[in-house]
DNA sequence: GTCCCGGCAG
DNA sequence: CTGCCGGGAC
C-alpha cells in the first residue's frame, strides 16, 4: 500500500482525531509509576519488563529493581548472575531480557560515556532494544520518538481505520497519525486506548472511546483483530525447564548435574538424565546465563558443575 | 487454554 | 523469515 492510499484510509481531519485521543488520555488514564518520570534508564527498565509481562505485575518488580540498581552506572557494575536472579525471583520470565538489560547498561557506560542516547536509531544499538522499545524510550524520556507499533497499536489501527495487516503499513500509518512533536503523550495515549478501550473485547462505551465517530469497527460492528500467533504450550516445555534451572541455581553457589536434575524434574534419570540436562544447560551457557565447569577435566558428565553466570 | 506495551539468532 | 524465549492471572 502506498503512502497516498494510507492517507486516504485515515480520517481527513487528522488534527481532530489526534486532539480527541490526547484529551481522552489526559482527562483520565491508568496510573503507573514510570509515567511519572523522564529518566531514560528507569523507563528502559519498565519497557523491557513489560514486553511480555502484564503491567500490573511489573509495578512492584520495577520498584524493587530501581531500589537495587537506582542508576545505569549501578546496574552496569552489577554481576550478571545477580540481575538474572532478581529477574527470576520476581517471575519476570524470559531471563535473556535480564542479560540484555545488564548489557545495555554496560553499553551506555562504555560506548556512550554514561549518557543515554536520545534518538531511536542510537537507542536501537543497545542490547535488547528493538524498534518498539527504542521509540518508547525516546518518546517517554525525551519526547523525540517516532510512533510505537505494538500489538495494541496494530489492533487499534486495524479496527478503527481498516489499516491492512502488514507491518510496514502499520508503521507508516502510525507515523502519519502521530501528533507532531508530541510523541510522549501520543504513544502513551494510543497504547492506553488499545489496553483500556480497544482490547480483544472492545469496551467502546464503558471506556468512552474518543474515536467512535471515526471508527470503522464501531460503525460496522466487526471487531475482528489481526491474528496474534498463539504460543506453544508452556507446561512441560523446554522453556519451563530452563526457567527451573535458573531458579534453582539462584539458590546455590554451584551444583553438579545430578544435584540439579532432581530439582528440575521429579523423573530425572533415564531418558531425562545427565545427557538431557547437559544439553539444556549448554544452551543456557550459549545464551550467557550460566557457567559450566569441569574441574577434573574428565570427559564424564558426572564431574560437571553448573552455576549462574558470574559476569 | 489464552492473554500479556518484542527481540534475537540462525 | 522462522523458531525460540517464562510465567502468573484469568
Amino acid at each position: 500500500m502506498t503512502e497516498e492510499s494510507i492517507e486516504s484510509t485515515l480520517p481527513a481531519d487528522l488534527t481532530a482525531v489526534q486532539d480527541a485521543l490526547i484529551d481522552w488520555y489526559e482527562s483520565d488514564h491508568r496510573s503507573y509509576p514510570w509515567r511519572e518520570t523522564t529518566d531514560p534508564y528507569a523507563i528502559l527498565v519498565s519497557e523491557v519488563m513489560s514486553q511480555q509481562t502484564q503491567l500490573d505485575r511489573v509495578v512492584s518488580a520495577w520498584e524493587d529493581f530501581l531500589d537495587e540498581w537506582p542508576t545505569v552506572e549501578s546496574l552496569a557494575a552489577a554481576q550478571r548472575g545477580d540481575v538474572v536472579s532478581f529477574w527470576t525471583a520476581h517471575s519476570l520470565g524470559y531471563n535473556n531480557r535480564a542479560k540484555y538489560l545488564h548489557e545495555a547498561a554496560k553499553q551506555v557506560r562504555d560506548d556512550y560515556d554514561g549518557e543515554f542516547p536520545e534518538t531511536p536509531t542510537e537507542l536501537q544499538d543497545l542490547m535488547g532494544v528493538g524498534p518498539y522499545t527504542a521509540n518508547a524510550v525516546a518518546s517517554f524520556a525525551f519526547n523525540t520518538g517516532d510512533a510505537v507499533v505494538d500489538t495494541n497499536v496494530k489492533r487499534v489501527l486495524y479496527r478503527a481505520f481498516s489499516v491492512p495487516d502488514d507491518d510496514s503499513v502499520f508503521k507508516t500509518a502510525a507515523n502519519t497519525l502521530l501528533a507532531d512533536g508530541r510523541s510522549r503523550v501520543w504513544n502513551n495515549a494510543i497504547m492506553e486506548l488499545g489496553g483500556v478501550a480497544c482490547g480483544k473485547t472492545p469496551r467502546c462505551e464503558e471506556a468512552g472511546c474518543p474515536w467512535r465517530q471515526w471508527c470503522d469497527a464501531y460503525e460496522s460492528g466487526d471487531f475482528t483483530a489481526p491474528d496474534v500467533p498463539t504460543q506453544p504450550i508452556f507446561a512441560g516445555s523446554r522453556r519451563q525447564f530452563r526457567g527451573r534451572v535458573i531458579r534453582t541455581l539462584a539458590e546455590y553457589e554451584q551444583l553438579t548435574l545430578d544435584e540439579l536434575g532432581p530439582r528440575i524434574r521429579v523423573d530425572y534419570g533415564g531418558k531425562f538424565g545427565r545427557e538431557w540436562l547437559y544439553e539444556l544447560v549448554s544452551d543456557l551457557e550459549s545464551d550467557g546465563l550460566v557457567d559450566i565447569t569441569n574441574e577434573n577435566r574428565s570427559t564424564e558428565l558426572e564431574s560437571v558443575h553448573v552455576c549462574l553466570k558470574r559476569n
